[in-house]
DNA sequence: CAAAGTGTACTACTGCTATAATACAGTTAG
DNA sequence: CTAACTGTATTATAGCAGTAGTACACTTTG
C-alpha cells in the first residue's frame, strides 16, 4: 500500500493536482512502482482531510494518463510501462525548473546566484 | 512608465498574482525602482488581454503591500523603501526554491543532480 | 474651462475547485 | 453466503478567479 506519509498540502495549488505530482514523482524516485495498491478513495480522503471526491478526481486523471488501473468494486493499482520513468522525469523536471529559472532571471540572478541559493535551501542531507 | 515586454501569462496561475509577481521581481532585480509610473488598470488590461478588475485586483493588493502609491483621479506610482528590495528578494527566493527543492528530493535527485538539471534549463546567456 | 484619462466601485455572470450527502453495483474476505 | 469494502455516479452548495459592462468623481492636459 503506498504511504502518503510525507504528503503535505499546499496552498494555492489545486488538491487533486497534489495528489498527481505526488504519485508522479513517487514514481520517478522509484519508492512507487508498478503493481503498488493505491489507497482507496475514501481511505485516502480521510487520510488527507479532504473530501472523496477530490481524491476520486485525481484518481479519473491518473487512470486517464494511464499511470494507475481501476476496476469497478475492486482496488486500485500503480501501472508502470517501460517508458514510463523517463517520460515523467523529464515531465516534472521542465514544469518545476522552468517556471524557477524564468523567475530568477527576471530577478536579476546569474546561474551561480542561483546555484548557490540551492546549496542554501537543499539542507544538510543527502 | 514600466513595461510589460517581457511578461508572458502563464498557465494554472492566477493572472493577478503573476502580475504581482512580475512587479516584485523587477523591483528586486532593479529594473523597476521607486517613482516609476504603473500603466493605468485599463492600459495594462488592454496590453495582457485580460480585464480590467483583474489588474485593478493586483493594483489593490500591491498597494496593500505599499509597493505601489494611487491617488485617485491620478496615476500610479511605484513606492520603494531602503528595506523593500532586500526583503523582496528573500520572500521570492523562498517561494521559488521551496516548492522545486521539495519535489527533487521527493523524485530521489541529489543536490548535484538538482545543480546540473539547472545547466540545462538555463540556456546560454548570462 | 473642457475633454480625456484616471482610480474606484458596483452588479451580474461563467467556470473551476472543493465540499457534502447519497446511492448503487461489483469485489473480496471471513 | 454475507458483510464490508471498493469504484463509480449523481446532485447540490459554496467560494474564488476571471470576464463583462457600467458608473462616478477626481486629476491632468490642452
Amino acid at each position: 500500500m503506498i504511504s502518503f506519509d510525507g504528503f503535505i498540502l499546499e496552498d494555492n495549488v489545486p488538491i487533486y493536482l497534489q495528489i498527481i505530482g505526488y504519485i508522479k514523482r513517487g514514481i520517478v524516485a522509484g519508492t512507487i512502482v508498478g503493481g503498488d495498491e493505491m489507497p482507496s478513495r475514501r481511505m485516502l480522503s480521510a487520510m488527507l482531510g479532504v473530501n472523496p471526491n477530490t481524491v476520486q478526481k485525481s484518481y479519473a486523471m491518473l487512470e486517464e494518463q494511464g499511470l494507475i488501473q481501476s476496476r469497478s468494486g475492486a482496488k486500485s493499482y500503480v501501472r508502470v510501462e517501460p517508458d514510463t520513468v523517463p517520460a515523467l522525469r523529464e515531465e516534472l523536471l521542465s514544469a518545476s525548473l522552468r517556471s524557477m529559472v524564468e523567475a530568477m532571471k527576471q530577478m536579476g540572478m546569474s546561474r551561480r546566484d542561483a546555484q548557490a541559493a540551492i546549496e542554501k535551501f537543499w539542507e544538510v542531507e543527502e
